[in-house]
Order: structure tokens, then C-alpha cells, then sequence
DNA sequence: TCAATAGTGTCTATGAGACAGTATGTG
DNA sequence: CACATACTGTCTCATAGACACTATTGA
């Protein structure tokens, strides 16, 4: 039984306004998104009901912290869902958010898991076009903003970074130029610290100058 | 009076879902868009309610056809606005789309008009904000997409394009290396015909290979 | 001392801006 | 012929890839 709504006027309105939410991050050089279980065994975005009064990111916030604690996160909207039949249970658009997480984030919502994406995996509904419009939307603005601070947020080093940009890109870099390049963008600054990791000169300490959403200088990156 | 709506579980549900279109084009030098009278004397963008069964890209396309006969046409979603507060009617989210159509396009809706974009005119709703994600779309995709396709449907001399070009980014271009880079996208093959208009020598017609939103080869070109 | 990691310097290929000069039309 | 517009060739600067070389740590 689907469900369905009516306004005021007398016309069908959508049922409910819902968000759902690509969570990216780096772990293990791999590019993972965070998924819970879904109908029938296929993995499913996090998401949830837009309430009224309230503005779609701020679902996905809230969302975002239930399922994994974090308060502030790097958080975008995707693009809107809404072709009829996407949802079995009526007439019920989405508003998609990509929000970038630090690698070491531990998900508190016990059903939900970090997946490789892409993958050979199963998706729920229309979530695997959902997330293939979030990586290609990561891919594209790596080079040219900030947005890589959702993963790396506080200090990092080059190394760090450099692997980052490594599993997003999906290829590698040469360690030197990618330093030069990353410095070149203005969107970094060193803290002036350094870390020691065993052995080897201990690397300086960066960090990107703004953690809201920001554009480079125009450089230019190629990903393939 | 404001709309309401409730759906069969007993919540409040949006009363409505609607589409506003930003339609552009580039004409006498200008980029312009296609706006309909609002309330309080403001501009508006053209735009309507989405029905049940219908995806949101069918309702822009539908109402573009009201407004300026035209069927194929360059349209992609833009963003959703769905801030509580918005639409001074109700719960109404609108899914914006970005459309452009060529430069000889006359609205067949006699309340419709071309306004300098950007201008100093007054908008409806959040309507100037919509039209400022719309202008930085296009910006943004000009070097890297066929997006131009849109205003050059058919056959184009390198010196219209360059017109068009420098009308969205707000900057002159150098007529030879226009050409040049141009070409160096990959998006756009020759004809083989000349046009020739007035004195001078008669200029070589391109046009652009797909029609369907593509990305180029990955070239830069910067647009400030 | 060596191994390991961090960082510097530089050579080269390519893209983009600028512009001089050539080609081909109309009157 | 003059003039106007279209097009070609080329110089130069900036960016990015590659890689040799130096620097700084721990064992």
C-alpha cells in the first residue's frame, strides 16, 4: 500500500520531502562511502525525512550526527531525486547531500558500514546513481577547492594528503609536485609544526586556511 | 491564507513540488534571461508546479515550451531551494533548472521579457539567488562542456561563438586563439560551408558534434 | 654508518595569451 | 584598387609531469 497526500487545494502533493546522504572518506587508500542496511540485502544511503519548517541540509546535519556523532562536517548539496517510482512507498523526491568525513571517523549507528566505492555492490533504490553524481562531483572539484578538507580536517602532512588525493583522483602523484601544486592552490597553509612517523625526517604540518566551501586559483589538475 | 498538506500517515507533507527554469541567452552582447512579471512589480523566473507521476525535468520542459515554443532545448538541473519560508504560499521546495536557447528566441508568453543578467532589477521570492547559481553554472561549465550548445544550436561562424563566449564570461577573447582553443576542445567540427556576411572574407561554419550535454578534453581557459 | 622519509631544484612538454602577417571576400 | 573580415604562424609565459639531488630523522 503506497502512501499518499493531498494539500489544501485539492491536489496530490508528495507525500513526504526526504535528503539522502553520500558519506565519503579515505581509509586504507580506498575511497569508502558509508552505507546501512536497505531492503532485500542492497546497501543503502543514510537519509531521512526533511520535517516541516526545516531546510533539507539541516536534515542531513542532523542525520549526519546520528550516524556518526560528528557535529561539523563538510556538507554540499548533490542534486534532487525525484523521478516518480524512485520510492515504492510514494511520491517522495530526495534532495542528495555529499559530506566528507575524517578518515578516522567510527560510524555510531551499529548497522551502518564503510563500503568501497565505486563497488560491485548492490544499491537500494536509485542510490547507486546517487552516489556515482557524488564521486564524479568529488573528482571534479578536488583541484579546484577546498573540499578535500572534509577528510583532511585539522593538521596534515603531504603524505597524508597526497594519499587522499590518490584514492579520490585514482591515480598517483609525484610526491614533489604534488606538494608544489597543492601549496600552489592558496588553499593551504603550514601550522609551522612537524610530525614524526618512525623513521625518515619528520614532515611538516599544513592545514587548509578555510573549512567552509572555498575555490582555488584557477590551477589547473589533471585526473586521468 | 497559506496551503497545507497532509499525507496518509497523518504527517505534514510539502504542498507542492515546483520547478523554476532559468532560461539564458546571449543577446545584443548581453546575457540575458527570460523573466515573467512576479508579484510586487518584481521579476520572476518562469516555472510551475510538478505534477503527480512527473518528473521535474518533464515540468521545466513542458513550461519552456509554454513560454517560448521551443521543444529541444538545453536544460539541466540546477540546485533545490526548499529554505521553510521561501514561497510565502507554503511548503513549496522548487527543483531549478538552467536552460539556454538561442539567441533569436522571442518568448510566445506576451508577459515574458529578456532582462539583463546580472541587472539591478528586483526579484520575486529567492529568485535573484537562483539566478546567481544558474549564471556560475554556466561560467563554470563554458570551457569544459558543450553547454554553449544550447544558445549555438545549428550552424555558427567562429566569430558568433566568440561573441557568445565572451558575453558569459564577462572578458574579451583574442579572435585567434578563440578559434584555436575552440576547436582544441573537441566539441565542435566544420561544416564545410561558408557564410558570408557583408563585406569581407566569408567565414567558415561550425557547429557543435552532440547536442546532448558532454564534457570537453579537459582544457583550461580562464574565465576572469 | 645506513635506511627511510621529507623536501628542493630543474628540465621539458603543453596550453594559453598576444599579435604580426597572410588570405579572401565586397565595393 | 582600397577596405573589411577571416585565418595562419609564431613568440612567450605559466603550469604540470618527471626526476635527480639534498636534508633530516631513527636504528
Amino acid at each position: 500500500m503506497t502512501w499518499t497526500a493531498t494539500n489544501s487545494e485539492g491536489y496530490a502533493a508528495p507525500v513526504a520531502l526526504a535528503t539522502d546522504i553520500v558519506v565519503l572518506t579515505v581509509r586504507d587508500a580506498r575511497l569508502r562511502v558509508l552505507t546501512i542496511d536497505g531492503p532485500g540485502g542492497r546497501r543503502a544511503l543514510p537519509g531521512g525525512f526533511v520535517g516541516a519548517g526545516e531546510a533539507p541540509e539541516q536534515t542531513a546535519r542532523r542525520k549526519l550526527r546520528e550516524k556518526t556523532g560528528l557535529a561539523d562536517v563538510y556538507l554540499e548539496q548533490l542534486a534532487t531525486f525525484a523521478d516518480p517510482g524512485r520510492d515504492p512507498r510514494g511520491w517522495i523526491p530526495t534532495v542528495a547531500h555529499l559530506a566528507l568525513v575524517p578518515s578516522a571517523t567510527t560510524p555510531t549507528d551499529p548497522g551502518a558500514r564503510w563500503t568501497k566505492a565505486p563497488g560491485r555492490r548492490r544499491w537500494a533504490f536509485d542510490h547507486e546513481q546517487i552516489l556515482a553524481a557524488a564521486i564524479e562531483r568529488l573528482e571534479g572539484k578536488l583541484w579546484w577547492s577546498n573540499v578535500a578538507v572534509g577528510i583532511l580536517a585539522g593538521a596534515f602532512t603531504m603524505t597524508e594528503a597526497r594519499h587522499v588525493y590518490e584514492a579520490i583522483a585514482g591515480r598517483a602523484y609525484d610526491a614533489a609536485t604534488f606538494a608544489r601544486d597543492l601549496k600552489a592552490t592558496g588553499l593551504v597553509e603550514a601550522t609551522g609544526e612537524r610530525r614524526a612517523e618512525g623513521p625518515g625526517r619528520p614532515a611538516a604540518l599544513y592545514r587548509f586556511c578555510d573549512s567552509t566551501p572555498r575555490w582555488g586559483l584557477g590551477r589547473r589538475k589533471r585526473i586521468a
